[in-house]
DNA sequence: CCCCATCGTTGCGCCTGCAT
DNA sequence: ATGCAGGCGCAACGATGGGG
């Protein structure tokens, strides 16, 4: 059955299917098939996957590169056993997975994967608006890894900050991910360009943040040093702005009030929440 | 009341131009 | 030479309001 479709699993699930699957599963070893809903139309289409017990390690290998996949590439992949069996590869056979199974993405563009990391790789803008997501994928990933952080996820609302993280059993925190501007400044401190886009028409100070849109700054270092590497600090240890009454300056420096180990910082950051 | 075009706002940071 | 303010390319989304 395709995990997806199940997913939430409120009940015990049975599910039948023809003796001719069972005969062609003993006969073959391995087979994959449309379930056939009859007076079920609107329900999306479901590809079983049948195969003897001494193929149980194959069916965990082959869910594992199927996890998502629409139907048909579902099917599409589950008949390509050799990507998943426990026989050799085929002398000659030098597939990868990506060659039979597109990502869905790479599908929707008509691309292979690789060309369309060429597209980014040669469109400037592109790539600069990739590397915001990515640093904050890394900063996801190293807090995952962080002792202490029992929650991690990204919020992905448009305004809002970047992730969502719970330390301990503290309350639910904010954290704005932001990548360092490639030069440093003139003493060699990363410099961190901290204001949105654009403001917006009826208030210039807009652009810029307040010490309450979230709870704690991530500056990722990697323009500079190469490496998903992050510095952490809390809103109020920010410098304020210039002009505008209540607002965060907007260049500012990863200088020692940045903490490199998240901990702290979060602490501290449950701390506020709670008082 | 529904459909739509339009406007305003936002996400990525980087870049230019002016001030010092 | 350096710092800072603010504009920029591209594209998506939500609110708004006019037309039928």
């Amino acid at each position: 059955m395709d995990p997806e479709i199940h997913n939430p699993t409120k009940f015990f699930i049975r599910i039948e299917f023809k003796d001719k699957n069972a005969d062609d599963i003993k006969r073959e070893g391995w087979i994959a098939w449309e379930r056939s809903r009859i007076n079920r139309q609107d329900d999306p289409v479901e590809v079983l996957v049948g195969g003897t017990k001494d193929r149980l390690l194959d069916l965990i290998r082959f869910e594992r590169a199927a996890q998502g996949l629409d139907p048909g590439n579902r099917q599409l992949l589950a008949q390509k056993a050799e990507f998943f069996s426990r026989l050799p590869t085929a002398p000659g056979a030098n597939l990868s997975l990506t060659d039979v199974v597109q990502h869905p993405l790479a599908a929707e563009l008509r691309l292979a994967p690789e060309e369309v990391l060429d597209v980014i790789a040669g469109a400037q803008r592109l790539k600069m608006a990739v590397r915001g997501w990515v640093a904050e994928r890394h900063l996801k990933d190293t807090l995952a890894r962080t002792a202490g952080i029992t929650y991690c996820q990204p919020i992905n609302k448009e305004g809002a900050a970047d992730l969502h993280v719970r330390f301990e059993e503290g309350p639910l925190l904010t954290i704005e991910c932001k990548n360092v501007l490639r030069e440093t400044d003139s003493k060699g401190l990363p410099r961190l360009d901290f204001q949105r886009t654009r403001a917006s028409k009826a208030d210039p100070c807009s652009r810029y943040y307040s010490q309450d849109d979230f709870d704690v700054v991530a500056a990722c270092l990697h323009a500079v040093t190469e490496s998903w590497e992050f510095r952490y600090i809390l809103p109020n240890y920010l410098p304020q702005h210039g002009k505008c009454e209540g607002k965060l300056a907007s260049n500012l420096r990863v200088d020692h009030n940045w903490q490199s180990d998240p901990t702290a910082v979060f602490r501290a950051a449950a701390n506020a929440r709670n008082s």
